[in-house]
RNA sequence: GGAUCCGUAGCUCAGAUGGCUAGAGCGUUUCGUUGACAUCGAAAAGGUCAGAGGUUCGAGUCCUCUCGGGUCCACCA
């Protein structure tokens, strides 16, 4: 043995062994208890970073159930990521000097498919390196075929049930990127934007947003102002800088008397808030903005210009006709922009899917409340109770190619508003007047909506008989930062869909973060590669080190000293083996038959000691995982190896061992192989190479031996 | 405005259901290498556990308030 641990000559030697030998494809045995996790699917196209390192908490999991014998399956899969791959390519493509528009939509799918497919073996290949012991012959895609059909068909059901609607309410969307978003995806930011007070005929009024007063179709105030009771329901006329225009005064509880002068204008096209209004009182909408980002011939003489520079032109203007009261320079307000490109969100009105929420988040709820599915850390319950009680109806549809398409048709020949939603299968002629011209929606589906169905829909491609044993899943583990994204999504179609839970725990990690806790980004430069980190420490460190000295669910400050440490561990480890390795050698050459070595009977006092201490460490470590608290399982074992046993119990022995004491050897044998085992879901690769070294007879592999018991 | 987490040694963090002189890693200081490991060992320094009040025989741990950070949510025109 080396003197100091190579890794390099280790981890792609066992990784393979056990990938030929399938351990980690189990068998449908109804006579085992099952044990499943899906692996939330990384994106396809993408590198892992350092918080995809966090699967080590799911290998733990899926390690120890397989050591404990259970039918342990890890699914794993890549996710299309729809607009997150699109955003990346049309970067690409910028790049080039090329744009989407110069491309038709199916040479667009099909460029990016390409692009798609030539990045995503190394993704999976880094999942390799990391030791994770997925059964790759269950691997998924979210655009596989089989997956297409599932994500349609709840698409149909929800449309037949009735929880699907389509609706030109106001989406909130993206110019820059040119599609629409659900509610999540919009980022909140706090910003100084002057209010400007305008003169509105007899009245003045306050708004952030003068560029849009092309688009008012009334004036607001509290049914109970009384500055305003008598104009209620009369019209005042307003000159404005395309010449006069009439406006009705309406009340509404929406408008707070305090804010400005307590009257406001009225934008249905361009406000939520306005919008609703303008449903209540059945109030026109006028587009001023389109969705290019300028502003449309509505706005006159404006025509054509961007949000920024028309506020500015139009206040300018505004200013020179006498028409600004005053303002107020050192408004803050928050302001909704992509999360993606930070650019800002505007509401415009476009017609979209939405589904209906509540019926199905509500039943999420109850679920929940009856702990039919529970929350590790705890805490996370009520956060995902919080999520689910103020969701609003989720729109769907995206306008981006590189998804999963809508399966839903409209006529063009008689103008019905009806839609001809299917299962996937082409609509071939209108159920009215029987026309062939039929136009499918252009829009595809919220990426989300596909992996909202992944754990029933990853277990129902292959085989009905997975589906039948491995669902529900044990074990939902991810980041807490996509619980209302993907989790909460996930209950509900899961309970949708299948009537069960999708999983029974939900066990969320922190994120990764670097050495004085800020989120790690390029743009400061303070990026961890995890596969860098690999390569120079190993795998096992990596992975203990994003496990070790932090308390599971909080945030985790990671630095290379901290893997520099975990490598340190390693190397103990490797030198623990490497001098019982020694003995076993000079005890041979005794002719002393090792492999009859026997722990029994032994009167020493550390010996007792230590087996003591080694019944401790089994029950810490077994508790913290089935507690999913891994961190306290990882630092158990940590300080008894290298504190007790290297520290104190090899230092008590080594006259002993001199001497030839058989129980000496018997009883650090043991205890170290033992250890071996119970690090084993921790640090899978070194561990499994010193029971290999060390073995006295031809013993199983540690990733298929039992879990050690007390 | 609401929710939530956090403030413990120089740094990063552990410290279930309150109970022996408050712990670890890294860093610092001193000493130690001829047969496991210098990616090491032995020892040491270093904390009014943010502050105040309360419950208790006893509080870093429970309650209230204050201060200081982080994160998330909300249709602030």
């Amino acid at each position: 043995m080396d003197k100091r641990y190579q890794h390099e000559s280790v981890e792609e030697k066992w990784y393979s062994f056990w990938e030929k030998n399938s351990f980690f494809t189990p068998n449908v045995d109804h006579g085992k208890k099952q044990f499943s996790i899906i692996l939330p699917p990384p994106n396809a196209n993408a590198d892992l970073h350092l918080g995809h390192v966090m699967y080590t908490v799911e290998d733990i999991l899926i390690r120890y159930h397989r050591m404990k014998g259970d039918a342990s399956l890890w699914l794993p899969g890549a996710d299309h990521a729809g607009f997150e791959t699109q955003f990346v390519f049309e970067k690409k493509l910028q790049k080039s000097g090329k744009s989407r528009f110069d491309y038709d939509r199916d040479t667009l799918y099909k460029m990016i498919w390409d692009f798609v497919y030539e990045n995503r073996g190394n993704m999976e290949n880094q999942l390799r390196r990391l030791g994770f012991s997925l059964d790759w012959s269950r691997q998924v895609f979210t655009l596989d075929p089989e997956i297409i059909k599932i994500v349609h068909r709840t698409f149909k059901k929800l449309f037949d049930d009735g929880f699907l609607y389509r609706s030109n309410r106001l989406v909130n969307y993206c110019t820059r990127d040119g599609t629409g978003f659900s509610d999540l995806e919009v980022h909140y930011i706090e910003r100084n934007d002057p209010l400007y007070y305008l003169k509105y005929g007899p009245f003045v009024l306050a708004t952030t947003r003068p560029e849009t007063k092309f688009g008012d179709t009334a004036v607001a105030v509290h049914p109970e102002d009384k500055r305003y009771q008598k104009w209620i329901g009369k019209e005042i006329e307003v000159e404005g800088l395309i010449g006069k225009f009439k406006l009705m005064v309406i009340a509404d509880q929406a408008v707070d008397p305090k804010f400005g002068t307590g009257m406001v204008k009225v934008t249905p096209a361009h406000d939520m808030a306005d919008f609703e209004m303008g449903q209540r009182h059945k109030l026109p909408m006028k587009q001023v903005i389109g969705f290019d980002g300028r502003l449309t011939k509505v706005a006159g003489p404006y025509k054509g210009l961007k949000v920024a520079p028309a506020r500015q032109k139009v206040v300018e203007d505004l200013k020179a006709r006498g028409l600004i009261d005053r303002i107020n320079e050192k408004y803050v307000h928050s302001i909704g922009t992509c999360y993606k490109c930070g650019h800002i969100i505007e509401p415009l009105p476009l017609p979209q899917w939405y589904i209906k929420i509540r019926p199905l988040a509500d039943n999420a709820v109850k679920i929940i409340k009856s702990k039919k599915i529970k929350f590790s850390p705890k805490r996370f319950e009520k956060i995902a109770l919080q999520w689910l009680t103020n969701f609003r109806d989720w729109n769907i549809s995206r306008q981006i190619v590189w998804g999963i398409r809508i399966p839903a048709w409209k006529c063009l020949d008689c103008k019905n508003e009806e839609w001809i939603v299917t299962d996937g299968t082409a609509a071939e002629n209108c159920p009215h007047c029987r026309g062939k011209n039929l136009e499918q929606d252009p829009d595809t589906f919220d990426t989300w909506f596909s992996s909202g169905q992944w754990p029933f829909a990853t277990l129902k491609v292959k085989n009905e008989k997975d589906y039948e044993f491995f669902y529900p899943t044990q074990v939902l583990e991810t980041g807490y930062d996509i619980l209302p994204w993907w989790v909460c999504r996930m209950i509900m179609l899961g309970l949708y869909i299948t009537g069960k839970v999708p999983f029974k725990t939900v066990c969320l990690h922190g994120l990764v973060r670097d050495a004085k806790g800020q989120k790690m980004s390029k743009s400061k430069g303070n990026v961890i590669n995890p596969l860098t980190m690999a390569d120079m420490y190993g795998a096992d460190a990596l992975r203990m080190a994003l496990i070790y000295g932090t308390a599971f669910g909080n945030d985790v400050p990671m630095s290379e000293d901290k893997i520099r440490g975990m490598r340190n561990f390693s190397n103990k480890l490797w030198n623990i083996g490497r001098f019982i390795k020694m003995n076993q050698d000079s005890f041979q050459s005794e002719k002393i038959n090792i492999a009859k070595l026997s722990i029994e009977k032994t009167t020493q006092t550390e010996d007792k000691n230590i087996l003591e201490e080694l019944k401790t460490l089994t029950d810490d470590v077994t508790k913290s995982i089935e507690e999913f608290r891994f961190d306290k399982g990882a630092d158990a074992l940590y300080e008894f190896i290298w504190h007790n046993l290297a520290d104190k119990y090899i230092e008590a022995v080594k006259q002993r061992l001199k001497n030839y004491d058989q129980k000496a050897l018997a009883v650090l044998t043991c205890v170290f192989i033992t250890s071996l085992k119970l690090l084993h879901p921790y640090m899978p690769f070194i561990t499994e190479e010193l029971n290999k070294q060390l073995s006295l007879k031809e013993e199983q592999p540690l990733i298929i031996s039992p879990w050690p018991k007390i």
